[in-house]
DNA sequence: GTCTATAACCTGATAGAC
DNA sequence: GTCTATCAGGTTATAGAC
């Protein structure tokens, strides 16, 4: 993509990044992810960071162009994987399936508290309109209508199906908290039973497909 | 349910109810369950209402006094379905998922916004730790457990199963949002389609449990 | 670039007139 | 009971020194 001479320079221009602007970020990102837009005030995430509040705006102005750097990130992180899987006409249904569930939960071991961010923030209604079309108007979907008129899979409307694929995924992250409380799961617990969900999803969604 | 002789005293002692306090009540409740308790001001609530900043503090003493009262009332609805269901010791076990999802349904469809407010709300952790207990501890998976040794149905992780029903009923709520922008789906389109939701679901966990 | 100090504004709650 | 006015404290953003 770029030439070794230019790397130096790239180096030189955007720095290598553990200064001010990149711990604000990084404190950003936990703390917005964490506990949504308004529960976070400018002076913790200057706390968190390591800095001055006055540094924040300095490099971003104000609250809410950072969040919506944090934002940006997170929906498009997701997107990636989404259309990648999704359009990829080498792969099967059942592969696609699999490929989808897999990397969600992947993606959400490392940072679980990604879906009750992108859910519930008023603040996002913009950005995330998008997850339905790339969904529908996909490769993936194409295969979902010819193995219906093949009489593979049994009818089902296509939001459903999508609706199903992700909520059994992502709900267990969304409601998380309501299971981890004193006396409920442990971190681990979660962790575990997410890995066996992986398993069995795709054959859920399998056995679903089969139903009249 | 009461006699016709008492019910004008009913009327005298807790009044008709369309003053000042039940509209604040109404007002919070919208807002609060919309945006959640950070992003919702007092002062929106008073103008929702149409009364005074200062009246809201007449009557509630407090922000915090209000939205325990509206998360009270979401709650208990919830529970008190559920805890009926579940703990019925007359019906089958298919009969308890059909009903369970049907009833959450129901309560959902005539208030969408129920879901992301108990789930987004940090301030509710204390109060919805005991979904889960309800569920665990209850009749519903006695049977479960039962039809597990007989082999009737595969071996199945009882919070997984819980999750899958949940799951499959509330997300679409959840995620509402992200469906129904501009050129996303309308507010029919979705009742309908949680309409059919409702007719598969019980389907579709059949099916889920038989797969080993 | 980074800091301290402070301006400008917002928000929950109360005092006090009617 | 209901209102206007206002307080006390918090919060975002900026000015200005270094």
């Amino acid at each position: 993509m770029c030439h070794i001479s230019n790397e130096m320079a790239l180096v030189k221009n955007k720095k290598t990044k553990d200064g001010a602007e990149k711990k604000i970020v990084d404190a950003a990102r936990k703390l917005f992810t964490e506990k949504g837009y308004d529960a976070v005030k400018t002076r913790d995430i200057a706390k968190e960071a390591g800095i001055n509040l006055a540094l924040l705006n300095y490099y971003f102005r104000s609250k809410e162009n950072l969040f919506e750097i944090i934002m940006k990130e997170n929906m498009g992180r997701f997107m990636e994987v989404i259309t990648g899987i999704v359009n990829n006409e080498e792969t099967s249904l059942e592969k696609k399936i699999e490929m989808l569930v897999a990397n969600y939960i992947e993606i959400l071991s490392v940072n679980p508290d990604m879906p009750l961010f992108v859910i519930s923030n008023a603040k996002i209604d913009d950005h995330r309109m998008k997850l339905r079309e790339k969904f529908l108007g996909s490769y993936f979907m194409k295969q979902i209508q010819q193995a219906m008129k093949a009489g593979k899979i049994a009818d089902i409307n296509p939001a459903s199906l999508m609706l199903n694929i992700v909520g059994l995924t992502i709900f267990p992250f969304v409601a998380r908290r309501m299971f981890q409380s004193s006396n409920g799961l442990t971190h681990e617990a979660f962790n575990e039973l997410m890995q066996e969900r992986k398993k069995m999803i795709p054959k859920w969604i399998e056995a679903m497909l089969k139903v009249k």
